[in-house]
DNA sequence: ATGAGCTGGGAAAGCGCTATCTCGAATTGC
DNA sequence: GCAATTCGAGATAGCGCTTTCCCAGCTCAT
């Protein structure tokens, strides 16, 4: 062979098999000593398995656990964007709660395209994960013709858990965050600190997350009895980029008196933020920027942001207890948000 | 049954034997339909099979396939933490690469302790995954005493494939940054702007990545006859608000003349940059600052992040691809990086 | 003593697949 | 026209586990 190192026979892992002949008892004692089932084996017959496993550096297959017994340990997630911190959070939120319960994650991005996604769940099906937790809104209109519900709805059939973040389309266990409620408050709050003129940077038509808190902004002013021109509603991509451009347009086409900007999330107001600077204003002065979901980045910006808070690593947390049966959190309703204040919108003189 | 739905009966999945009987095919051929084998088939066989398939519902039990097979399509990667975007952008990288290559990526987060990522090792090696990455650094002392690297090379001698990232501590294959060479290249230029009294924030004492990046550091500035004093060198957490604390101290303590912070990572500069702002003073004007990494949020602080790029994404990519065996890559050595010069460091008049 | 009732180990039947092997039928060569 | 091949479907032996089921050896009440 042409393996250079020494001693690098490719040995083959270990199976139970091994485990029982060197401890020199039955497969089914083996079995027994080493996931405690339900029947009791003898202290000195387990030590002696134990022992064995230990020195045959013994790992158990999962995958022929999972065959045997009819059951994983595994949760799937599926999120737009690993690296979006929206995502990221959430996610660090359902590891967490996975390892308490000792499951296993595993991760897919559907970089939000509706059929990657119907693909993505249909392999990650094939996993027959304990529980599926799908994050980031969909599309309004769904262009797979709701394939994807099927494809869930098979799934939970077949003895799985659904829970869906932030997107109340179907019908399966979801955490939903109050986006249209957290919109409103945000947008008291900034009336109440003098501002009467707003644009919107939003996503582009159809993304249900986005279109609730631009109904949400639009509730909240409409208290106050301003109205928002559909003119001062610009639409661009959910993302970093797409904040910085709708801005952009938004500040090329003339401000025409609008005082602050509501960008549909943080990573967008972001952008928001840098475009306000690299058309020569000072955002927080010129132009007040607010977001919505707190990512951690936000407070690190200049001037920090005001924003919705969204619980994010606790939804995650949250999506996955819910996934294992907490009904507690099924009656709870959706997960509050909460208006923060920072520099990007100080009190108008 | 307590199963207050109508039609919810819990239809477990159907089996490769469902659907082969539903075509009138035996199990063989019903398996080789379904996932090409080298064997070929009746066509019309195939068809009857296929919409069997189509008609059940079918989706093969990966677990099983494995079991039979003997091999996963399942890659496992090792992160300190999802939500921090050095981790996040690398992770997206992977599972961008494994999409491609039709693979199942299962991420854990050890929270930067070594004896959880033993563990982690441990669990997820009972998954059979084809690659295990590791991304992260480790203490240069090894608390676990080489067990890690005893549980790697057990799994590697099972047929599994390790990478890691940025830690060249054991004898894998390793996707290395060039953490020295990057940092004496910010030196360098950063004296090049007219700066020549330092401070480094950094990790504490035991971390591979920021002891080279420190090291780095000293090497560009000792080219220009500048030497870092001991205690210009601050030691906090690796993160944000280690960041955020070891500037404050170092500003307490009195500046004494220095003109820049060398942050070793940039979660850690961004919180320098509050912590300099919140000291009242203006960074970049009264302080200049540094980091490394190039993480996306960088570029939006103010004023504008000084750093080195490192090609965080595609550092992902690469170690799947190197997992793999893509040779070219194993001879290719470090990953470049880049200094980028941005405004929070701009020339001193 | 005796038989009913526990204990707890071992044999073996699966779990849902893949891959080898078998073997009849169709194809080919001379 | 008949043996020698080739082809491809089906039976079946695993893969590494769990979990019945069986049964020997006990204890204990009668």
């Amino acid at each position: 062979m042409t393996d250079g190192g020494i001693q690098t026979s490719r040995n083959a892992p270990a199976t139970l098999h091994d485990v029982a002949r060197e401890a020199g008892v039955s497969l089914a004692t083996a079995s027994r000593s080493l996931n405690g089932s339900t029947r009791k084996v003898n202290e000195e017959y387990r030590q002696r398995v134990l022992e064995a496993a230990a020195r045959l550096d013994y790992s158990p297959n999962l995958s022929a656990q999972a065959v045997a017994r009819g059951t994983t340990t595994t949760v799937a997630l599926l999120v737009a964007d690993i690296a979006d911190p929206y995502f990221s959070s959430i996610a660090a939120g359902v590891v967490a709660e996975a390892d308490t319960e000792r499951l296993i994650v595993t991760m897919a991005a559907t970089e939000r395209d509706p059929d990657r996604e119907l693909e993505l769940v249909r392999t990650l099906r094939g996993q027959r994960p304990r529980v599926m937790i799908l994050a980031g809104s969909r599309p309004t209109t769904d262009p797979t013709d709701g394939a994807l519900g099927e494809e869930l709805a098979a799934y939970e059939r077949a003895g799985g858990r659904v829970v869906l973040i932030s997107r109340n389309e179907y019908d399966f266990r979801t955490v939903l965050l109050d986006n249209r409620v957290g919109a409103a408050a945000l947008a008291r709050e900034l009336v109440g600190l003098g501002y009467r003129r707003f644009a919107v940077v939003t996503a582009r038509e159809g993304l249900r997350t986005a279109a609730d808190r631009l109904a949400g902004f639009r509730d909240g002013l409409a208290e106050a009895g301003i109205d928002l021109a559909d003119d001062d509603v610009i639409r661009a991509d959910f993302t970093r980029d797409g904040g910085y451009d709708g801005t952009t347009t938004l500040i090329e086409r003339g401000l025409h008196g609008v005082e602050a900007i509501f960008a549909a999330n943080d990573v967008m107001a972001v952008g928001a933020l840098s475009a306000v600077r690299d058309a020569g204003l000072t955002p927080g002065v010129d132009l007040a920027v607010a977001g919505f979901d707190d990512v951690p980045t936000v407070r690190d910006v200049t001037p920090p942001l005001t924003t919705v808070r969204v619980p994010l690593e606790e939804i995650g947390r949250r999506a996955l207890r819910l996934a294992l049966g907490d009904e507690d959190l099924a009656a709870e309703g959706a997960v509050a948000t909460e208006v923060v204040l920072r520099e990007s919108t100080p009190r108008r003189a």
